[in-house]
DNA sequence: TTTGATGTATAAGTAAGTTATGTATTATTT
DNA sequence: AAATAATACATAACTTACTTATACATCAAA
């Protein structure tokens, strides 16, 4: 007897998440005070089960422009030899972070109703 | 005495209509048998108040992507003089509609929980 | 008669990603 | 001991899916 697991990696596809990276890393500063970019991706990855991968191609540039905007500032710190660099929201980002949560969230509603789409019965 | 009415036209930011235009449009036709491209436009424009519109610019080439890639076909017809064009689902279209409805219902959903975003008390 | 709505179409430019590459440190496996 | 994987940052070249602008044409309304 064979037991057959398969497991779908359902990454979705990219235009999808396109629109919502700096919404997501705004909201994940909001909540957790300082984060550095690679805890990031991982914080995302494992809390969507793997679902939404944030590429360092992606992140990078877009922290980079979330810092010159004046939304976050930094802070290096070295783990041994190694370099980390920590971002924290700016009052401004702070504000921001929330309208961009609350436009995505408007948004989906819109989406779902236009879709008619029902929800979760669970 | 002055009455001061502001209207907010609250249109979404691009970024977040981008990926997303092709399930709107294989839905209309799931839902509508056969609709072409203005009406496509003027729909979604009075069914989200405003919120979500579909610029031609971004209408056009999609509905020849779909057309080109068989998910849908299409008649002309004549209105007096006018042409106009109807779009149709191909039974891969069908299929490919319900695809992409449920991925974005499914997107939507993996956002929520990341952003914690609580279900409309309405 | 000229403006607005109806109707389709394309070209040039842009934004936000992907993919690939680069550098370096540290931990784990073979 | 050496190779691989994970940690950690960064950028360059390319692509995609749009926006903005323009074009053309018919018909209704001011």
């Amino acid at each position: 007897m064979y037991i057959c697991l398969i497991y779908t990696f359902m990454l979705y596809s990219s235009e999808l998440i396109k629109g919502t990276l700096k919404t997501i890393i705004l909201k994940l500063l909001a909540d957790n005070n300082r984060m550095y970019g690679y805890e990031m991706t991982q914080r995302v990855k494992t809390a969507t089960a793997n679902k939404i991968e944030i590429t360092e191609g992606a992140l990078y540039p877009t922290l980079h422009a979330l810092e010159s905007e004046g939304l976050v500032t930094t802070e290096i710190e070295y783990i041994g030899k190694r370099v980390r660099k920590y971002y924290k929201l700016s009052p401004d980002g702070a504000k921001r972070s929330q309208e961009k949560v609350n436009e995505l969230a408007d948004f989906m509603n819109t989406m779902k109703f236009l879709l008619d789409i029902k929800p979760k019965t669970t």
